[in-house]
DNA sequence: TTGAAAGCGCTAACAG
DNA sequence: CTGTTAGCGCTTTCAA
């Protein structure tokens, strides 16, 4: 491990005071183009990098943005992470990651981390989203934090979402598209707020298309294979079959294949199966699942330049938010009726 | 956001000076009980939190673990992270995520995080465990780290692992006890070094029951979805078919399943298939997977463990490493022959 | 068993 | 445009 090298091993190098390498470190402006030039190449002859905590402790800025999570989805919250840290990386941040218990006690999980860490900002992913002693303890600890995909309460504090019920909207339209007209839905986890709006772009659509929505063809699901499953066993059971399946997450739709493969069903011959969400096991069965492909990355880098730049709401004012494009995802389970 | 507390506010609540309250923090000796006992009231009635920050510009530990990761699988990644932070919580410390994109340059990735952060320690899954450039930058840096589930190089640096061999032997033993002498294999990515060794117990396995392994009874995959599709096609194409199945990752284990509700077949009762991993798609499918659940919490955990607590390894003797023990998950995709 | 002083490496405020 | 002087909140010497 070579001796540390810091920023007055940059300054005498460069035959400036320290406060000039801290200000051409920080793109501040007032600084000689000239000047700016030495400095950068005293930085990259001494391959220097300014210590964290140095600046942290002497600054405002911790360079630190944590991710909150909760979530039984590996993969979305995998996705939140890259998204994160790819824009996180070209402004020298880093990412802490903090999974939060949200059936244990908020404020022994969050507070403390909260005092010593002290970071620049919090992306909070669903649940946590929408749990009020997070949102609590971070606004007690005056933090920061950007919620991704909020189900409601939508004045309180910056977030970054997709419009679940447009989504929803155009996949029941592609199934349409296709001629199919009896087309059954499996509702999501209620306390989830997207599921509600994905349920409503369902209804839209098939109002729109002047189809009737018979009440035996809507099932209520939680989110997870089983209730898919479950749910598909019923719509499947008799004789008076519906011509295609939207099931609201991709979980349910796989629960929904595994059910038309024990009955023999040919999807999508005979079957139409589209998900959303685009996990990975979207594409780990046969035939691959039509789906939604929401911009978690996009929405998560959203999130994490929000908190790296400041998220300052003008008094009044609501609060920035964004929301990003979705991408319907046609593969093999859904065809012709 | 409440003026933030610190030592010396401690020191004077309890009147002693900040030496002795940093003592008792740190669980130095030489505190008398009353005296510790003073401070730790006078901490918890303020409410202090040491400043991470400062802790780590003024001493020697960071409080920081790093995890480095270019894992395909969200699971595995999550599971480690939920496993190193449970240890790392315990004492206060921290995780760092950092994927690292194993294709591009890795000095330019890894080098100047390290010596921004200079973290306590970083934890290397696979397949950067067995990247010679991350190896190296973290060696060139000083910083310790602990690789899990090495392929090879096991003196060169602390590890934590399970018995790939061993869990494959068992996995072919239970097929075997279930009647079966039939059994095909589809070994793994040739570059992991996991894969030869599960690859090495099956074989072990069938020899030790005197069941002869056919040529055409061993397909190569490469751990993907797809390569155990087109596995199985060969395997299941004629007449002439095994009656179980062993892919050696859950992911071509589902490629296997996809196949066989294709062809209309029963799982298990025409044909066992079993997997490795137990990854979520494990569990949605059906029937549900049989397969191997690696101990990568508990192996998280540990890596976790060797680095807070310092893993220097004496002069000439091995690094210090740890076997974990493997879980055979017995679901419902294995039946008698 | 305790405390005083001296920084860790940087940014912030103010002078020049 | 640039430099000087103070700290940030701790741990580390080294004394007492």
């Amino acid at each position: 491990m070579s001796a540390k090298i810091t920023i007055h091993d940059v300054a005498r190098e460069s035959g400036v005071s320290i406060k000039t390498v801290s200000r051409v470190l920080n793109r501040e402006p007032n600084v000689k183009a000239d000047t700016r030039d030495r400095v950068q190449a005293a930085v990259a002859a001494l391959k220097y990098r300014p210590n964290i905590s140095a600046r942290s402790l002497a600054g405002s800025k911790a360079y630190l943005i944590g991710v909150f999570f909760d979530n039984p989805s590996p993969g979305y919250v995998t996705d939140v992470q890259l998204g994160a840290i790819a824009r996180c990386r070209q402004e020298g941040f880093h990412l802490i990651v903090e999974p939060v218990d949200s059936t244990a006690d908020i404020e022994e999980q969050v507070a403390p981390m909260l005092a010593t860490l002290r970071m620049d900002g919090v992306i909070l992913t669903p649940p946590l989203s929408d749990h009020p002693a997070v949102l609590a303890a971070l606004e007690r600890e005056g933090v920061p934090y950007v919620r991704i995909a909020p189900g409601g309460d939508l004045d309180r504090a910056p977030w970054v979402s997709m419009d679940d019920r447009l989504a929803a909207y155009e996949m029941t339209r592609h199934l349409i598209g296709l001629g199919h007209k009896d087309i059954a839905f499996i509702i999501g986890h209620p306390d989830h707020g997207a599921a509600m709006q994905r349920r409503q772009g369902y209804f839209d659509a098939m109002r729109d298309a002047d189809l009737p929505v018979r009440d035996d063809r809507v099932e209520q699901g939680w989110f997870s294979f089983r209730s898919g499953f479950e749910a598909a066993e019923k719509l499947l059971g008799g004789a008076d079959r519906p011509t295609a399946i939207f099931a609201s997450n991709d979980d349910m739709a796989l629960g929904v294949m595994a059910v038309a493969n024990r009955l023999r069903l040919d999807v999508p011959g005979q079957l139409s199966i589209a998900g959303f969400d685009d996990t990975p096991g979207a594409k780990i069965t046969w035939p691959q699942l039509t789906t939604v492909r929401q911009p978690i990355h996009a929405m998560a880098g959203a999130a994490a330049d929000m908190l790296m730049h400041g998220v300052d709401q003008e008094e009044g004012a609501p609060p920035p938010s964004q929301v990003l494009d979705f991408e319907l995802v046609v593969r093999e389970s859904t065809g012709t009726a």
